[in-house]
RNA sequence: GCGCCCGUAGCUCAGCUGGAUAGAGCGUUUGGCUACGAACCAAAAGGCCGGAGGUUCGAAUCCUUCCGGGCGCACCA
């Protein structure tokens, strides 16, 4: 609502440059006076235009506020200078309270396929709380983006890159054979034994991973032997058709498995699982190297350093075309590796072929398609080598994607980009979102409590980086249990005359709202450290805060025996003459105000790729909504008008939390 | 050495493409439950926005430089 004022405003006021001063401002700054005494909206164009128009400011901004009132943009009540040279806007308050609860719908979206990526963890451990960031993110993100009963929204494919054939798991297996002295039969018994005694075998894994890698260096004299034993290792998951590839896909599959329910425990699910295998087996590569060699960005280097490797000029480097503006006999040394002097494939190599799949730039190559996992809503299909299952999806032939994955990727994430780019493919350069953001540490203190031993040096730190290789984390079942069994005995003590699976149901979508809360509240590029005083409050800015507001709303409406619904539907045809512009009314309206800017912050978080912008606003609502609860005794309103009013205020701020909190996949309890 | 990110209240963080008096949460102090649930609200204290230059009518925000911290710069993935 508030969105659509305001772009009708800005259009209005760039026909009047034109007209009048004939000049163009490329972006029109909007922003909230200090007080909403002074107006809703503030334009600073004068300040802008002074210059150019040699001009003052404040004359500039009485000839705009003159034109402007004119014909006033629709919402709009006055317009009035104030200050050096604002522009101060003020709404009618009535007209867009009216519309607000109407509740009309957005038109955010359009057509082209966006393709989402995130997760992606390596199928060799249980997933932390690092990439529980990064789950929630793209999880996040990708609901912002998807159509719903709100906005028009864009068609989105969310995918989850499994890289079941690379070193980290081919680790694992060598722990299971060297360290467990185990062969196919006996990974397949240890897989039923952990199924039958309800252990996770991610966490089995977790430890085996720590292990192993300890493993390699424990004894100096057999590291070469063993480094070899893990290259074998690769080379045979690589191969496929052995029991060691065998080994791995059994392994890799079920810790698959594990970290899908891990993640469906925060309502996140995935459409597509395309596996590494998979781009092996399809000869995904093949085709990426014609066609990267076709285009000239890859070529064979025969001195230097790179002798006998395919390589690629590197990100960065402003001519991508092989030897264009250099002496050919001069070897770059800085050039990418792509494809080894062994004839083997980078991962920076089967990232650009992958990448050119979802572009549907790898013409006559797709993944075959296999169901893997049935949610209660839809399918999640799985990559596969042989033919695809009847009813299939297809996830290339993206418009957009969008790539969550973390800081320390940049590098070979500009890498793709460039080799796109180089390769003539810009629009599909452009259109890739390399989604970063930055990891998540463990404070000293918390790695302590963990019972971890902290050197010396890292205790003086402010956080310390997680290592899956160290086994140095904390795993996400384990906080989401945490969480869960905090919220449990909370709920029990409040609520002993609900049924203990109401109170199960309650505990979990606390927990939840919590932990996504946690992981949205800060920006991308900032570092979490991570305390677990910190992750499990339910108290100030959490989410539990904001499902907290809805609940007092919801109970408002029960005692009231009435519905949201209908107190707005009251509203619709109440006089709101004299209602909202009282002193008591200018606070009502800041609630509609704040409720009206959903759909703003929704652009405003698809524009930046940042979801923390609506976890703050769903917060500054319930803050807003929590004020008003306390200064309006509703149920105790004698006067039938105000008490509409009231009532269809609190109904307002309540639809609007409770939809800003789905965007964020968090449910809002009954009652808590 | 090169690249990216960060430095704002005691702590953890917001502050969008420069704009009106720099904001939250936690913690501290004080007040508020016989009224829709106190997982809440109100108030107070707390800041030379890392330092120094510059651009501008205007800088936490842009530029330069320095200081302090983090992460990357493989024929690993």
């Amino acid at each position: 609502m508030y969105r659509t004022i305001q772009q009708s405003l800005l259009a209005r006021i760039q026909a009047i440059l034109q007209s009048k001063y004939d000049t163009t401002l490329t972006n029109l700054v909007v922003e909230q006076p200090p007080s909403i005494a002074l107006g809703e909206l503030a334009l600073p164009v004068a300040f802008e235009l002074a210059k150019r128009l040699r001009k003052a400011p404040r004359a500039i901004a009485t000839e705009l506020a003159a034109e402007l009132s004119t014909q006033l943009p629709e919402g709009v009540s006055s317009v009035e200078v104030a200050g050096a040279g604002y522009l101060n806007i003020r709404l009618d308050r009535i007209a867009i309270a009216r519309q607000i609860a109407a509740d009309e719908h957005a038109n955010i979206g359009g057509p082209g396929f966006r393709l989402v990526e995130h997760t992606s963890i390596n199928p060799n451990k249980a997933a932390h709380i690092g990439h529980l960031r990064n789950a929630i993110l793209g999880d996040t993100f990708q609901r912002l983006l998807r159509p719903d009963a709100y906005k028009t929204g864009f068609p989105v494919g969310v995918q989850n890159y499994i890289d079941n054939t690379g070193v980290q798991v081919a680790d694992v297996v060598v722990g299971l054979v060297h360290l467990e002295g185990k062969n196919l039969t006996g990974t397949r018994e240890l897989l039923t034994e952990l199924l039958e005694t309800n252990q996770r075998i991610d966490f089995y894994c977790w430890d085996l991973y720590a292990r192993v890698s300890q493993w390699y260096t424990a004894d100096p004299g057999q590291i070469p032997a063993r480094k070899q034993i893990r290259l074998d290792t690769l080379h045979a998951l690589e191969t496929g058709n052995n029991d060691i590839a065998e080994i791995a896909d059994l392994i890799s599959t079920a810790v698959l498995r594990r970290h899908l329910e891990t993640m469906q425990r925060l309502n996140i699910e995935y459409d597509f699982l395309p596996r590494e295998s998979e781009i092996l087996n399809l000869h995904f590569w093949d085709a990426a190297r014609e066609l990267m060699i076709e285009k000239g960005v890859l070529y064979f280097e025969t001195e230097g350093k790179n002798k006998n490797c395919w390589v690629m000029r590197r990100a960065g480097t402003e001519n991508l075309i092989a030897h264009e503006g250099t002496d050919p006999d001069q070897p770059d040394e800085d050039a990418k590796v792509i494809v080894r002097s062994n004839g083997t494939v980078t991962y920076v190599g089967k990232d650009i072929a992958y990448h050119l799949w979802k572009f549907g730039l790898l013409t006559g190559k797709d993944f075959g398609y296999a169901k893997f996992r049935e949610y209660p809503t839809q399918t999640c299909w799985i990559s596969t080598s042989g033919p695809s299952e009847p009813g299939h999806p297809s996830f290339g032939h993206a418009d957009h994607i969008y790539n969550v994955i973390d800081s320390r990727q940049n590098d070979p994430q500009n890498n793709v980009i460039a080799a796109l780019r180089g390769m003539g493919y810009t629009e599909a350069a452009d259109n890739y979102t390399h989604f970063s953001y930055e990891m998540v540490a463990l404070t000293p203190r918390c790695a302590i409590d963990l019972g971890y031993t902290i050197s010396e040096e890292d205790q003086k730190k402010s956080y310390i980086e997680v290592s899956g290789r160290k086994g140095f984390g904390v795993k996400a079942d384990d906080l989401i249990d945490r969480l869960t069994a905090a919220a449990k005995s909370e709920v029990d003590t409040r609520h002993p005359d609900l049924t203990a699976t109401e109170r199960e149901t309650i505990a979990k979508q606390i927990a939840v709202g919590a932990l996504r809360y946690f992981m949205l509240r800060y920006t991308r590029n900032t570092v979490i450290a991570f305390d677990f005083k910190d992750a499990l409050s339910f108290e100030g800015e959490t989410g539990p805060y904001v499902q907290y507001a809805i609940v007092r709303a919801a109970n408002i409406f029960r005692k009231a025996s009435t519905t949201p619904e209908a107190a707005l539907e009251a509203f619709a045809t109440l006089d709101l003459t004299n209602l909202l512009d009282t002193e008591e009314g200018t606070s009502l309206w800041e609630t509609w105000l704040l409720a009206s800017k959903l759909t703003l912050l929704i652009d405003q978080c698809l524009n930046t790729a940042e979801p923390a912008y609506l976890a703050k606003y769903a917060f500054q609502l319930a803050q807003q909504f929590n004020n008003f609860y306390h200064r309006h005794h509703i149920l105790n309103e004698t006067n039938p008008t105000r008490k509409i009013l009231l009532l269809a205020t609190a109904a307002a701020a309540q639809r609007e939390m409770t939809r800003a909190l789905s965007y964020l996949g968090i449910e809002a309890p009954p009652v808590m």
